[in-house]
DNA sequence: TTGTTTTTGATTAAAATTGATTAAAAATGA
DNA sequence: TCATTTTTAATCAATTTTAATCAAAAACAA
């Protein structure tokens, strides 16, 4: 049975009986004991369920479906594969930055675990954790809608980093604009991170260029542009200025 | 059967009939007599219910299903007493120092709004936000068993800061030794929380006095301690050293 | 194909939960 | 009141569950 496959049937009948226990499991899916675990794991640190002695429990909090929906979107589909290509530039090693945000959240579970990680996004933590990876956050104002950390400790505190890669998101990729975000602070510190690491690379999907949001990050000749599928005249515009790699399915 | 199974179980009866025996508990669940009372004192402790003699009754004041999320430890309700006669001690305006830990935790809830809160428990940040507290991370190593942020960065980045009073806990009170915690370098970050504010508190409960912990914080006199009932012969050995509030129920 | 990586299942020692047993405490009834 | 019965808390051994390893199997890539 496929590991997807497990996790469906997993949360299916945690909705119906809002408890389960590992034996339970083990049946209904016919794999080990320890898979199951695995799984449970797994799912526990997505925030899908909480795991108790013995099995899990449905949480309360019940931000379930909406991120599975969200997983199966076509748009999430090219996160995917921007953000596994993305991995693939990372050497054993190296010591990188990522980015708060949801595209570089992506690239967490195909990371390799020798390598050090510094990151503004508290939300990383847990599958950073999971996967082993010596982890370090920035320290600073915590952003209560996104729970990224910015402001002016932020920035201090980013001083005491050097990298080899730094990984980010932007809102907006404009030819003359360069990159933009909507947020001013979080802009200070996209920039900053880019000025230390040896190599910046910007994850964005084809939706992001030609956009200009509120915020300059930096030109765009600061850093290699990471996206799909890109018409042949638009990504003309770029690849003047900077490395520009566009991932084919 | 799951615990978490029977603690709905025997909440759902106690709802329907306002008040429930340990036998007929012992029957719906079919589990021991020994289970049930240890059901009945944890959800005692978390406030879900009344132990009376031979089973349980419904409290009055309010029944709260939803944040039925299980929280683990032990002594919750001596946590809870402390913690909430800790947060009496905050003024509004105040800029504090949450140190990382399960007792801490138990303040957050109770905390007045417009303070500046200052950490270095990833683990605060989810309530922080939720109750609108204005909140700053420290930068640094993530530990990956407690998700306390320590280390050397940890210690650069706490140094940005100063607070009117400061809250931790320890894992051993003693006069001769001082306050101690089994790791050093979270040690450490505690020692320069203490010096950065103008009061400092530590929470503890009776289980932590006498007890030494390999790692030295500060000395006794370094510290204001909070604590739960306490044999008076205890009590006295600190009280010409420190200030030490015993909250009676 | 071959070699490499990932996933899986089995094994084990450690940790947590459970149920039985006990002595002490609380309720009961005369 | 006191003796009797019921309930409780504390302890401990047995059982169950867990995390951590590691080798086998499967999936993948060259």
């Amino acid at each position: 049975m496929l590991e997807t496959e497990r996790h469906e049937k997993i949360l299916k009948l945690l909705k119906e009986k809002n408890t389960v226990k590992i034996h339970e499991l083990v049946e209904l899916t016919a794999s080990s004991e320890s898979t199951i675990r695995r799984d449970l794991t797994y799912l526990e640190n997505r925030k899908f369920l909480k795991r108790v002695h013995g099995g899990a429990a449905r949480l309360q909090g019940k931000l379930q479906e909406p991120s599975m929906i969200e997983k199966s979107s076509k748009n999430h589909q090219a996160k995917q594969k921007i953000a596994k290509f993305a991995v693939g530039l990372i050497e054993e090693g190296d010591s990188i930055y990522l980015d708060a945000g949801s595209t570089i959240l992506e690239m967490i579970p195909h990371l390799p675990e020798n390598i050090v990680v510094v990151t503004n996004g508290m939300t990383h933590l847990p599958l950073l954790l999971e996967k082993n990876i010596r982890t370090y956050l920035i320290g600073g104002f915590v952003k209560p809608s996104t729970k990224a950390i910015i402001g002016r400790d932020a920035w201090a505190s980013l001083q005491h980093y050097r990298f080899d890669k730094c990984f980010m998101g932007v809102n907006g990729i404009h030819p003359h604009f360069g990159f933009t975000t909507p947020d001013q602070e979080e802009a200070t510190i996209k920039e900053l991170a880019i000025s230390l690491s040896r190599e910046a690379f910007i994850l964005a999907d084809d939706s992001k260029f030609t956009e200009v949001a509120f915020a300059k990050i930096a030109d765009i000749e600061a850093a290699t542009i990471i996206t799909n599928e890109l018409e042949r005249d638009i990504e003309k515009q770029y690849e003047e200025k900077t490395v520009i790699k566009v991932v084919t399915s």
